[in-house]
DNA sequence: CTTAGCACTCAAAGGTGTTGAGTGCTAAAA
DNA sequence: TTTTAGCACTCAACACCTTTGAGTGCTAAG
């Protein structure tokens, strides 16, 4: 069934006044927002259908009405206007955009705490993988005859090293060999492939360094390993205090636990959302973390390219302003897209590209 | 002027009991705790003088007694025992030291983690230089025809890369051209010294390629500036929401503000301590920071080798179970330490060093 | 120096009354 | 059929009160 003009048009008002004040709205009250030429029984007398047909609810039965997680769905499905970031808004976050480290934990870990403070919510963001990642490449650096730096590359095209110091002396012929070993022997593989067996094929291979394919495909493991779990970074659990519902320090703390299990968030809440495009809302009890029921989420994705997609989002109360975060956090989610899609490098020319 | 043993033995039966109760105490209750034969009214009166020599308050005319900050000193410097840990928690923290990824960022991270859970109170961790980090060592790795990596060592060994793509061409001897030229023209130099000029100089040598130089040195200083401006790593922040004084939402959103201001943690807090071994304590009102006055913080200091100290801590409400959080941090600190001042590898023997 | 006794203080807890915003319902008006 | 005015009703919030009990300080005696 489908609600009249006049309905939805209360319906709205109460939605976006109760996002205002957190606090109950009456009839009287909206008969001087929405504007209607009614009075306030008129009012009531809606309020009630609204209430009966579930899109709003009565703290008890002598307050007003605050909406139901249905009202808000209808609100953000049908009645919410596009908002649109302020000039301002849009440099602010152009700005932050613009990072130094180009590293891909960081740039997400930055995303994190840059939309947390810019809509003044705990905020998330991670990285997933579509595919299983590989070792696209192994270089090995000999730095002094008793230590040398390995680097990896995946097919992602992330670059990984670590430095090795040995109890013995290595030469770079050695070195050579080994390169070539390791790179025929297991580039291209996924974290699974790379069996016990394969090792000790190459490590025979190898001669007397044996032991030093071991130490390395290990650190190409941990690599791959570290890709494929991906972390998940929150910033800004601290804003949820700035929130009356959360006044209560016990929803605050059991939100805040919440929150801190990475782990439960990147699998249960982030994932299922890396391939819808555009921002999704999920309000109230649509959550499946029964912590979340009363709380709701804003998630944007984004690209990172070479197959691998970040998902980024906020939680807050019900009562949040879906409109301005969704906003915000497509245009962030954008603003990464971009980041990513674009080369690392302006064309070669003297350099300035780089000042404060 | 000394206290009699007696009235050592009430405060610190206060101190104590009040840690973990978080109630104020009265006579009455010190009398059976403190095993002293003597009636409440004798332990009023001692009660009256340690309150009017300053290691008690009353919060109200007629209510028990707690320890002021000056109680805490007293008892932190005189009376605490050694707090010894269990063996299942020394085998705990032995546990999660054991990190997989040795990256120093990470494992910093994951120390204040831990500390934070380990103590329930919220933790930061961070790494200090004493000396100003140089390079010691750039290597360019050619991808194919239109990317590099470079790798930069500086003198603390820590290894960073990065994954350079170009609009032009570039050939093995133009890298390695490119690579001699950085070694000698930036080893050693710290951020500041890497002039403008000097770049113009090595610009000029490197001929064609000249535009790279400025990349793959914009690239090593931007390093090096995070080197010195080491990152602060936070943890647990919701736990102060486990603790009665911070009830009160007011009082722990402020600190919990406080505790994200990362820089000043790391200005104010946790470098002077740098150079302090073992654990130190600041209470209530020793604390510089407006915001600390009435909470407490626990510190200790590791090392990272090659002039690089590390400092974590914790921070709580003055009643604070100070000797447990002291053993514990200075464990970790310990661990941290040795961690870093042991050779990363053992032997190289046939490879099983990782196992799950 | 220690103790018992006693009047005193004060937070916490529970009860009562008032206020006011807001409701639902009904009957009349449009 | 929809809108309106009127009115009794509900209920959280607040202020105010009393009671309770743990704990105190003081005094005078042991």
């Amino acid at each position: 069934m489908e609600l009249t003009e006049r309905k939805k048009k209360i319906l709205r008002a109460v939605v976006e006044r109760y996002i205002q004040t957190a606090e109950p709205i009456g009839s009287k009250a909206l008969q001087e927002i929405t504007g209607l030429n009614v009075s306030s029984a008129t009012i009531r007398n809606e309020l009630a259908d609204l209430t009966e047909l579930g899109y709003l609810e009565q703290p008890h039965t002598s307050a007003g009405r605050i909406p139901s997680p249905k009202g808000y769905r209808l609100y953000v499905n049908e009645l919410m206007e596009e908002q649109r970031l302020s000039l301002e808004e849009t440099k602010q976050i152009n700005d932050a955009l613009h990072l130094k480290m180009r590293e891909l934990d960081k740039v997400i870990d930055q995303a994190g705490r840059m939309v947390s403070q810019l809509t003044n919510y705990p905020a998330f963001a991670l990285a997933g993988n579509a595919r299983r990642p590989t070792i696209k490449r192994f270089d090995l650096i000999l730095v002094d005859s008793a230590s040398f730096i390995a680097v990896v590359m995946t097919d992602g095209n992330l670059v990984k090293n670590k430095l090795f110091r040995l109890p013995t002396d290595l030469s770079e012929p050695q070195l050579q060999l080994l390169t070539t070993l390791l790179n025929t022997a297991f580039v291209g593989k996924t974290l699974d492939q790379l069996t016990p067996e394969l090792m000790r094929v190459a490590e025979h291979a190898a001669g007397s360094s044996y032991g030093l394919i071991s130490l390395v495909v290990s650190f190409a493991m941990e690599v791959l390993d570290s890709m494929e779990n991906s972390a998940v970074y929150t910033a800004g659990a601290s804003h949820i205090l700035d929130h009356p519902e959360y006044q209560d320090v016990g929803k605050a703390q059991k939100l805040m636990a919440y929150l801190s299990e990475e782990q439960t968030i990147a699998q249960s809440l982030a994932l299922p959302a890396l391939n819808d495009d555009g921002a999704k809302i999920l309000i109230g009890p649509e959550n499946v973390a029964e912590e979340l029921k009363d709380s709701s989420v804003v998630l944007a994705s984004y690209d990172i390219g070479d197959g691998m997609k970040g998902v980024i989002g906020v939680v807050g109360p019900t009562r949040m302003d879906y409109g301005k975060v969704a906003a915000k956090l497509s245009y962030v989610a954008d603003g990464l897209s971009k980041l990513f899609g674009t080369p690392e490098l302006p064309p070669a020319g003297p350099g300035k590209e780089k000042e404060e």
